[in-house]
RNA sequence: UGGCCUAUGGUGUAACUGGCAACACGUUGGUUUUUGGUACCAAAGAGUCUAGGUUCGAGCCCUAGUGGGCCAACCA
């Protein structure tokens, strides 16, 4: 495999050395292991990528396990919902596991950790039991049931098992050490009583493992080589270790928990507790909003999986806490659906436009490219007549030369069509233009600035739009310690409007992506029918345009006209460097100080005396400063001459060699 | 009065494990264009949190500090 030279991530190099020392490429095994307690969401996306991506990469399989051990939170619907979404991505797994299939071993094994004295039933309330916990600064103390014998252990955690004890009344828990610095391994909880009706295992339990307990015996038992998860379970390492430590054979392989970073996203928020508020709250019409950061609410929207599996790719992974520009993930839509939706014509917010000089009855259909970007989308017709919508945006009756749209007296060129002349206006008693009157011209050779889309009145089919905003007007809406999430809400983020769309559409089926011309990407919504079409805003076109506008009205902003970089600043910079060079390099670095120290001033140069021994480069970097400076006049001050001193001494030849020059 | 993780342009990630800080997004110009899109070209923007140290040489190693994050659910 001599691939091009790419840079690994952390969690690849920790592989590679994993493979360098001996591991075997066939033992490398993955997993992604949601909670079905909820819809994915684009942060799980790159936990997917990186695990499935794994997988691909090293042609190894990849289990995808439910973490099913909580009855009173999971569902088979969010079982069902994963699984079409990691599917949807493009993703296989090898095999579909759950934690549940793990009971009764992770039950045996839990009795052979009491009978080694390794676990032991507690009966306190939870209160009194974190009390004895004591804080992150302050140590645990043990418990009174902490020495209970094995007999009774064993006696205890078989009734508990056999449904003889309510909820609360006793649990399992390790027998680490309360006195620990991590907290979590202060006789953590292994298993608890719930009476609750497993997904599942239906009631066949009515106690169940605790996730530090599960999670890795199960990488464990699945014999998974790299168990992958997000940075906040770090401090949960020690007792993943310690747990595995107890049923390790060392014959077999032995997984390894590592960390990376969680993605955030601007302008959105990732967690399914919150996720779900929205939708408890109908905020959001269900998980799979358009406006949801939500796998299938993305997919609803428009994305596609390439857009989703290059935007988790270009991320990265690193383990320092980020937020992404959605301005990223946006770009990673708009790269592939340029290549691959069809352009139409919609007009989204109607004005009317009369060519004078057309037939009234004529409707001549023209030919429309269907993809620029791929030759192979060949050509559809459209119908053209007299009476034709146009954008209101598309028209002023005066308006800058910066403004390439129509306007009165100019000239303007219908996409796929005729060039057109803007003669008159007509208005409404509130002075609002309701019909723009034109003439055509069928020279259409000719180069005109600018170019609309447009719809045939008579032939244009009604349509739904469904523009969308950001749901979250903060950059970081549950980062505010002192203000609640939802305090951030964005009240328009959904915008619907009654459009006008092109007859070719006439026949869009659900799922299905356009470039409406100049307006961005759409896809036809699962709701759509062929008598109401409904079309979901992916997103926007690039428009530099947009960008201008406010600048026009808004006084001309200070432009960062940023002041040239003092000389001194450049010299420092060169001369940090200065050492590292090479000789012919560092000759030309030289003359550049040399020349700069022409616009340097000595109160500028005078704090940089005290320059740090080490930092040789910038010393060399004041020793040509001054030989400038004193070479136009400056006196040798006191300052001066112990500094030159100093260097004289110093062990750096080249150092030494300019302040003999002093 | 703790432990662990972390710190590189506006954002994210790199830097062949110590040798002239790179790539992508974003930004700003320009060329092309029947989409103010795309494509292409160019530019600006960080000298790597601070202070010491090791070294011929440090973004990378060491020490201390500072900032940020995580850790006290019978959640995962």
């Amino acid at each position: 495999m001599s691939e091009e030279k790419k840079s690994r991530n952390f969690i690849e190099q920790i592989i590679e050395a994993d493979l360098a020392n001996g591991m075997s490429k066939n033992d490398l095994r993955f997993r992604f292991p949601p909670e079905p307690n909820g819809y994915l969401h684009i942060g799980h996306t790159k936990a997917i990528g990186i695990s499935f991506g794994l997988g691909e990469y090293y042609n190894a399989p990849v289990n995808l396990r439910f973490d099913d051990t909580n009855p009173a939170k999971e569902e088979q619907e969010y079982v069902d919902a994963i699984k079409q979404d990691i599917a949807w991505l493009g993703y296989k797994w090898d095999k579909v596991l759950y934690s549940s299939d793990y009971f009764q071993i992770l039950y045996d094994w839990a009795i052979m950790l009491i009978k080694e004295g390794k676990a032991y039933v507690d009966s306190q309330s939870s209160e009194a039991m974190a009390e004895q916990k004591g804080t992150p600064t302050e140590p645990g103390v043990d418990g009174p049931y902490r020495n209970r014998s094995i007999e009774e252990n064993l006696d205890l955690f078989d009734r508990m098992k056999n449904g003889e004890f309510d909820e609360g009344e006793h649990i399992l828990r390790a027998k680490i050490d309360m006195q620990h610095v991590n907290m979590l391994m202060r006789d953590p909880i292994m298993y608890r009583v719930l009476k609750k009706e497993h997904h599942r295992t239906g009631n066949n339990w009515c106690i169940y493992p605790m996730y530090d307990w599960t999670h890795g015996e199960s990488d464990y038992i699945e014999q998974i080589s790299h168990s992958l998860c997000s940075l906040e379970f770090k401090p949960h390492r020690e007792l993943y270790d310690w747990f595995l430590d107890q049923v390790v054979d060392p014959n077999k392989l032995r997984p390894k928990q590592r960390e990376f970073a969680r993605l955030n996203l601007s302008y959105t928020i990732m967690s399914k507790r919150k996720l779900l508020k929205l939708v408890e709250d109908g905020i959001v019409n269900g998980w799979d909003d358009p406006r949801m950061p939500t796998i299938s609410g993305l997919r609803r929207r428009g994305y596609t999986p390439t857009a989703l599996r290059k935007f988790v790719e270009t991320v990265g992974v690193a383990k320092r806490d980020n937020v992404i520009d959605v301005s990223l993930l946006e770009f990673c839509i708009r790269e592939d659906l340029n290549k691959i939706a069809p352009r139409v014509m919609a007009v989204l917010n109607p004005v009317k436009l009369v060519i004078t000089n057309y037939p009234d009855d004529k409707v001549e259909w023209l030919d429309a490219e269907n993809n620029q970007e791929d030759e192979s989308a060949g050509f559809r017709k459209i119908p053209f007549s007299k009476a034709l919508y146009i954008e209101k945006e598309d028209f002023k009756e005066e308006a800058s030369n910066k403004f390439f749209r129509l306007k009165l007296g100019g000239e303007v060129r219908l996409k796929n069509a005729y060039i057109i002349k803007a003669e008159s206006v007509v208005k409404d008693s509130n002075g609002e233009v309701t019909e723009i009157h034109c003439t055509y011209s069928e020279d259409t050779d000719r180069k005109v600035k600018g170019t609309l889309h447009w719809v045939s009145i008579a032939h244009a089919i009604k349509a739904e739009v469904r523009e969308y905003d950001r749901l979250f007007m903060d950059e970081a809406p549950d980062s505010h310690q002192d203000k609640d999430f939802m305090a951030f809400l964005n009240p328009k983020s959904l915008n619907t409007l009654q459009a006008f769309v092109e007859p070719s559409l006439k026949e869009a089926k659900i799922g299905e992506r356009y470039q409406f011309q100049r307006l961005g990407y759409f896809n036809v919504d699962d709701v759509s029918t062929s008598n109401a079409l409904v079309f979901n805003k992916t997103v926007g076109l690039r428009d530099t345009w947009a960008k201008q506008k406010p600048k026009q009205n808004q006084q001309a902003k200070p432009q960062n006209n940023q002041p040239k970089r003092k000389a001194i600043d450049v010299i420092k910079q060169l001369g940090k460097k200065y050492t590292n060079l090479p000789e012919a390099k560092q000759q030309k670095v030289r003359a550049e100080i040399l020349e700069l120290a022409k616009n340097v001033s000595y109160d500028e140069v005078e704090p940089l005396f005290n320059t740090a021994a080490k930092k040789v480069g910038t010393r060399i970097a004041v020793t040509l400063i001054l030989q400038v400076l004193l070479k136009q006049g400056l006196d040798k001050n006191q300052a001066i001459t112990e500094f030159v001193s100093k260097a004289i001494e110093d062990k750096n030849e080249l150092l030494k060699l300019e302040a003999n020059k002093l």
